[in-house]
DNA sequence: GCCC
DNA sequence: CAGTACG
DNA sequence: GGGCCGCTACTG
């Protein structure tokens, strides 16, 4: 029996051998010691878990791909840090902070007002756009224009000197569509984006069209036709000041930048680009991160060989596709076992879509009565982020796993009309709109959100004053605004080097991993994750050290500004993770920082579920589940 | 709301 | 315990 | 028609 279940436990691993998800693309694998035999649940601590777990996991041990679960380019690893370092770094970011807050604090302020109204004029009358292709368009493609009209569009039979934009199908290369125009179309400044930009000006206002996610296809750097004169030149503001992440995700929902006619684009050359915004931003640490890198490369040699490999060369070769002894459970049916096409960002053509649907999904996770309906959603969203191709029909929709009967048509009227029905509908109900905004509180879900507006309040304000509010949800309040800025990749590193540096002064040989989104490679977070763990170390000791040590320390240097939970003993437990708030030296917005104390023996688990994300855990624990084993963060 |  | 949170 | 992650952790 017991080695029936170890031999299944076996299999699981060498299906996550194959996993070379989580990895974002350009992956790197983390090779940091001692998660080696990590994934192993902690026999000795806890008497309930222990009892059906024999903790041989030599197989595990034997594959570190899986165990080590990977990192994006450039991660704060214990080993990256090198003494000194983080000091340097520290007096860096006291004194190149932007000591004004008030930028940062209007950037928190851009909230979505997104819909607009129906009959709106969106496209001002100087504009004037050429369609390409312009004939033989699909039906679907009329519709969208005569959508555009009515909000405004001027349309151009042909090239003209009129013409401001031309708007090329989303499944368009650049050289074709160019050879649909003639041969000579010299004007300069005149606008070159995909479709998708129109039906998402659509719904939500002019868009900026020198987003990445609106380029013509095949299109490298410019937005424009010719190398125009560029009037005003600063590069949008999410352009990729990230490293070497693809792409940075769109993040400003529903902001509108005005349209500026003949605008010219500067993307061309992603160098400057990135320079140029880094100005604006906080700090300057490309060339930190880069060292950090070149350290970690260094100090991994591991890394280049991992990499040697085509991740999915794995699939071939000797490996056959399951045959597991449980049935047919691998039809690809878990998105555990897909890899992350790094395609949900600004360059999906899906992006309307998926913001859609994710906002229904938030209405209904506003109730709790409908949490299933909700993760319907956005699971729908998320199969939708993985398509490369507009799907505009409800047939294309309905081919998609996780999209159904009911979201399929939705997808198409979203395509067609940029807007959705059922949304708009409850974006004009009061009640139903201040039911999500309560919801969207740091402690605040929808049992307390619907009480709340069952009792008739309806701003944030009436909270403050009137309703009994718990001390976290105060917080959740008073910064609102900063807890859903997100966090720029680089402000991400300067918290980590905080961190470290204080836990390096306590004990040299505690480690820190920073995790979630970070570690997915992603160029922003919503909030900062970080593993704390030390070789051969037990949870007492590591929670010993956070808690009466590191906390305490950078509470008082002003760091940590609040504590949202921190756990409290008891005779069988011992407090496992910590979640306050951060702010950096001269700043004002405050960050969510969670801080997991992992026991040495538990770090594979650990990485797993703190890296996320959240629907690759489930997919994972499921699958799991379906082999009749459980994983959870401590263990498999 | 989707899938088995 | 229910509610909320974490990935 | 039943399951959808976790014998997850923390708060009140």
């Amino acid at each position: 029996m017991a080695s029936q279940r170890r031999k299944a436990r076996e299999e699981f691993f060498d299906r996550l051998d194959q996993l070379d998800d989580l990895s974002d693309s350009e992956t790197q694998l983390d090779t940091s010691s001692g998660a080696k035999d990590a994934l192993r649940p902690d026999s000795t601590r806890r008497s309930t878990r222990s009892k059906s777990v024999k903790p041989s996991l030599q197989k595990a041990a034997s594959s570190p791909q899986v165990l080590t679960a990977p990192v994006p380019p450039v991660t704060l690893l214990p080993a990256a840090s090198a003494p000194g370092r983080p000091t340097a770094s520290l007096k860096r970011a006291r004194s190149d902070a932007v000591p004004p807050s008030s930028k940062l604090k209007r950037n928190a302020k851009r909230k979505q007002e997104t819909v607009v109204p129906a009959q709106a004029l969106i496209f001002p009358p100087e504009m004037c756009f050429l369609f390409v292709p312009n004939r033989g368009l699909t039906s679907l493609q009329q519709s969208q224009i005569d959508e555009a009209e009515k909000h405004g569009a001027r349309l151009a039979a042909e090239f003209s000197k009129n013409v401001t934009h031309i708007v090329v199908d989303s499944n368009w290369t650049l050289s074709q569509a160019l050879e649909e125009l003639p041969d000579k179309c010299h004007p300069t400044g005149i606008t070159m984006v995909n479709w998708t930009w129109v039906v998402e000006s659509l719904l939500y206002g002019l868009r900026d069209s020198d987003q990445h996610r609106f380029r013509v296809k095949g299109a490298t750097g410019t937005t424009s036709l010719h190398q125009t004169s560029s009037t005003d030149k600063r590069p949008a503001p999410s352009t990729d000041h990230d490293l070497m992440v693809a792409e940075p995700k769109q993040r400003n929902v529903g902001q509108t930048t005005p349209q500026k006619n003949g605008r010219a684009a500067s993307e061309a050359d992603p160098e400057l680009s990135r320079n140029e915004t880094d100005k604006n931003a906080q700090t300057d640490d490309q060339d930190e991160l880069d060292l950090l890198q070149k350290e970690m490369d260094k100090n991994d040699p591991a890394i280049e060989d991992l990499m040697e490999h085509d991740p999915s060369s794995k699939f071939e070769g000797n490996y056959v596709i399951e045959q597991s002894s449980n049935g047919n459970l691998e039809h690809g049916s878990f998105s555990c076992m897909n890899k992350n096409e790094r395609n949900r960002s600004s360059s999906n053509p899906n992006q309307v879509t998926i913001r859609l649907l994710n906002q229904m999904a938030e209405i209904y996770d506003a109730n709790t009565a409908d949490q299933w309906r909700a993760r319907a959603f956005k699971q729908a969203a998320s199969a939708l982020a993985r398509q490369k191709e507009l799907v505009a029909t409800e047939e294309q929709a309905a081919k998609i796993r996780g999209i159904g009967a009911s979201i399929a048509p939705k997808i198409e009227e979203i395509v067609t009309k940029g807007r959705l029905a059922r949304l708009d509908e409850a974006n004009n109900d009061p009640l139903h709109k201040t039911r999500v905004l309560f919801s969207r509180v740091y402690g605040v879900g929808g049992a307390q959100a619907a009480a709340w507006v069952a009792a008739g309040y309806t701003t944030l304000d009436d909270l403050k004053r009137y309703v009994g509010l718990t001390p976290n949800q105060r917080i959740g309040i008073e910064h609102f605004d900063d807890f859903e800025t997100r966090i720029p990749r680089a402000e991400v590193v300067q918290h980590g080097l905080i961190v470290d540096h204080a836990l390096k002064q306590t004990d040299q040989e505690l480690k820190m991993y920073i995790g979630g989104s970070f570690r997915r490679g992603s160029p922003d977070s919503g909030d900062i994750d970080i593993l704390i763990t030390k070789e051969g170390a037990g949870m007492e000791q590591i929670q010993t050290v956070v808690m009466d040590t590191l906390i305490p320390q950078l509470k008082q240097q002003g760091f940590i500004v609040a504590e949202l939970a921190s756990g409290h003993w008891t005779d069988k437990e011992t407090p496992s993770k910590w979640m306050g708030a951060s702010v950096l030296p001269g700043q004002s917005i405050w960050r969510r920082l969670d801080i997991l104390f992992v026991p040495w023996e538990e770090l594979g688990a650990a990485l797993i579920y703190w890296t996320g994300n959240d629907f690759f855990n489930r997919s994972l624990r499921l699958l799991a589940s379906r082999k009749k084993m459980r994983l959870n963060q401590h263990g498999l």
